[in-house]
DNA sequence: CGGCTTTGACCAGCGC
DNA sequence: GCGCTGGTCAAAGCCG
């Protein structure tokens, strides 16, 4: 219950369908550098409650370390976006970028690019623990392709919706005419301009903090996938709570971890690039 | 003392 | 060719 969030993640290039949400956002971004393989993960945090503790309370963090090395401000986004190198090693060139959702302030868009070069240290411990049943992690992968699918539809159908019964601001509109559609930010948005003003990010791992165990849902719910990756969740745990910590206390879900694990580690994006 | 976070400036790419 | 935006690097400050 205060804790509800919605992983989704999107693995594709700079230039794909789950943009309708990034478009907004990255429309130059894309341009800038089209050739990168990208993985998207959207995170909803349910409830500011969340955020209240979770930073680590103790958390393992055996994974990966992120360094942030800037923020900036995105057109037409009330939220900036922050920067992350990884730090786990000095020669791994993977990325992450970390902005909320100009949309829906509860959403955070994770946005991966490039792998690691060394193996993480979550992995060796999933590994043991991964000698136990692999097969989980197949599933869900596959799960997750499936309700990345379904989540991107979910996706662009909100987003029209959103533009129709929206309440977007005219403000953003006039930005850049995004497709993103306001939408129940208007109540919310108050609530957390001022701390997004300060730190989306941060807003969101404060919450997240309170969040010991964070739901998964995938943009709207999927208990299916949500208790599987419940499941998952035990064994990635150590990278969920890494992930908070990671990217500042997002809000992320083991599921969501699992995926990006999975993506990161595996393969990523089997995009090609343009 | 070391590491991380934050802020500002500069550079590169794309659109107009 | 100019302007705008995004992305990255560097420096300073703060916290552990």
């Amino acid at each position: 219950m205060n804790n509800i969030m919605d992983a989704n993640v999107s693995t594709k290039l700079e230039s794909e369908e789950t943009f309708e949400d990034l478009k907004s956002s990255e429309t130059q971004a894309s341009k800038k550098r089209k050739t990168v393989e990208k993985t998207v993960v959207r995170v909803r945090i349910g409830e500011g409650n969340n955020i209240s503790r979770l930073k680590n309370e103790g958390l393992p963090s055996d994974f990966w370390s992120w360094r942030k090395y800037g923020q900036k401000p995105i057109k037409g986004s009330p939220y900036p976006r922050g920067y992350y190198r990884c730090s786990t090693s000095k020669g791994c060139s993977a990325k992450k970028q970390v902005e909320r959702c100009r949309t829906d302030a509860s959403m955070l868009i994770i946005t991966y690019s490039s792998t690691h070069n060394h193996p993480s240290p979550d992995e060796i411990i999933s590994t043991a623990n991964l000698s136990q049943k692999p097969k989980e992690q197949e599933t869900t992968e596959e799960d997750l392709s499936k309700v990345e699918e379904q989540e991107h539809e979910h996706v662009e159908e909100e987003n029209k919706d959103h533009d129709k019964a929206s309440s977007i601001t005219a403000d953003e509109k006039s930005e850049k005419s995004f497709h993103y559609l306001q939408s129940p930010i208007g109540s919310s948005h108050e609530e957390i301009t001022v701390t997004d003003q300060e730190d989306p990010f941060k807003l969101i791992s404060t919450d997240e903090k309170s969040n010991e165990r964070i739901d998964v849902l995938l943009e709207e719910e999927e208990p299916v996938c949500y208790a599987q990756i419940k499941n998952l969740t035990t064994t990635a745990k150590s990278e969920e709570l890494d992930f908070f910590d990671e990217l500042e206390e997002l809000p992320m879900s083991s599921s969501f971890l699992h995926f990006t694990r999975s993506i990161l580690s595996d393969e990523r994006i089997p995009v090609s690039p343009s």
